[in-house]
DNA sequence: TGTTTGCAGATTGTTGACAATCGACAACGC
DNA sequence: GCGTTGTCGATTGTCAACAATCTGCAAACA
């Protein structure tokens, strides 16, 4: 209950804040709480792709009983990040570079709509964030630090869509960059592509900024072209198809 | 196990057919089937937006216990067609008419892309599909039969975007289909509309058989958006926002 | 030696029981 | 009459137990 502070406000009138433990208890149930740590997991990599999932020890691990982390899994199949196959287990899911195509495909199309929305409706406040996010990763960049680039790559990406007003395009867009976050070597960035990235994002915000729709669209679709392009170059370095020991060949069932 | 018909086969390498009750058994659990039933339910609108499913309930009317309804439910919530509450309860989620609107856009985007792959890579046995398809729409407006034409037209938009080549776009856009399918109104297209929605099907379908990709791209774009436009007269004329009857105001708590 | 059979252990699938939460309604007090 | 408190029933949340399935390995057999 919160402390009296007002005495012109009644009690009822004054809830608690979201982030209370009252408030906390009231909205969150244990496979939801399972759910958001095992995506935490897998998109950290501390789960890999290929990986079985066995209930008794997701549940040991996180202190709660078999019945939660099912439900879990469940709502973790729906959103694509693992498979399930009944009597056999639950595995992280594996993407290959055909389906990582297909993503970057269609993320070339979202991203460009995003793009010509933005140079279309971006605000100073919007611009200067977005400024801001570019520079974290040139300076990134130029400190060779591959992994806050790709934190900040994310985040860049991420609030371009955001900014573009249509919620519904936001939660498909992150749930194909999910996704693709668990095809494991397009995050293997590497120090020497970092340039090339990082002059399209200037091209991008360049073009957002001069209220360019046309070429905003071109500069964002032209990106992610070659984002999967550099994809593939890696993919085809490391040795292209790799089952990448998960037990695949013994998996021949339907899902669940 | 399969009746020897072919001696010079080993038992071993004759497996039983997908549709074999063994396999049947083997490649479903009873949650993808409650799943599965429950979401036929919702989309033929024997379930209405905003009504309550109970646990109890729905295990009594399938014949299961409620653990398996609780795994259905959590696969449903991430698919987006119900929206659960921590300790009050599961509902058939209900779409307004601005996520409406987002979704339209974003369909706007999707339908564009696949009539301009279309136009690039159609075959003759695709575009012999298409103009069966067409055929029966028309057979449906020409009889007034609304509930036929929508059937139709929803297989012919959801033919379009499979024929475009990538999995990934059909998974998005059918599940963008299914979520609209929730909006209630929009499915309760009048005859009077039917005639311009016909010409443009025709329209799309001509583009897309002349190699035409720009001209493709424009007239699914132009249809969708046509789509979108009727979708708010119709709502208009309905009367704009009725809460459907849902217990919206009692329910402020987030989700699970 | 290769194949088949049987068994045990690991794991998943389902169910029922108990605990917890919430809303509605009746009873009580001012 | 209105506001507060207490109770009950409906429903959800979680857990543990039991059943079922699958895989691997050892033993038996040809």
């Amino acid at each position: 209950m919160p402390v009296a502070s007002a005495p012109s406000r009644r009690v009822a009138d004054r809830a608690v804040d979201a982030n209370h433990p009252i408030a906390l208890l009231q909205s969150n149930s244990l496979p939801t709480l399972v759910q958001r740590e095992l995506e935490r997991m897998i998109l950290a990599g501390d789960l890999a792709a290929g990986e079985q999932l066995r209930e008794v020890e997701v549940a040991a691990m996180l202190g709660v009983s078999r019945g939660p982390v099912r439900e879990a899994f469940r709502a973790l199949e729906e959103s694509g990040l693992v498979h399930l196959e009944k009597n056999r287990g639950v595995y992280v899911r594996q993407i290959g570079v055909h389906e990582a195509d297909e993503i970057f495909e269609l993320r070339a199309l979202l991203d460009e709509f995003a793009g010509r929305r933005l140079a279309a409706t971006a605000t100073a406040e919007a611009l200067a964030e977005l400024r801001a996010i570019v520079a974290a990763m040139d300076a990134a960049a130029s400190a060779g630090d591959v992994d806050a680039y790709l934190a900040a790559n994310i985040g860049f990406h991420d609030r371009l869509v955001a900014l573009a007003g249509n919620d519904k395009l936001l939660r498909v867009y992150r749930r194909l960059v999910n996704e693709l976050h668990v095809f494991r070597r397009t995050s293997l960035a590497r120090g020497d592509t970092l340039p090339a990235s990082t002059r399209e994002h200037h091209d991008i915000l360049k073009r957002i900024a001069a209220g360019d729709p046309d070429g905003a669209g071109r500069a964002m679709r032209a990106h992610v072209d070659a984002s999967r392009t550099r994809m593939h170059a890696t993919w085809a370095r490391a040795g292209g198809a790799s089952p990448a020991g998960a037990p695949a060949a013994k998996r021949r069932r339907a899902a669940s």
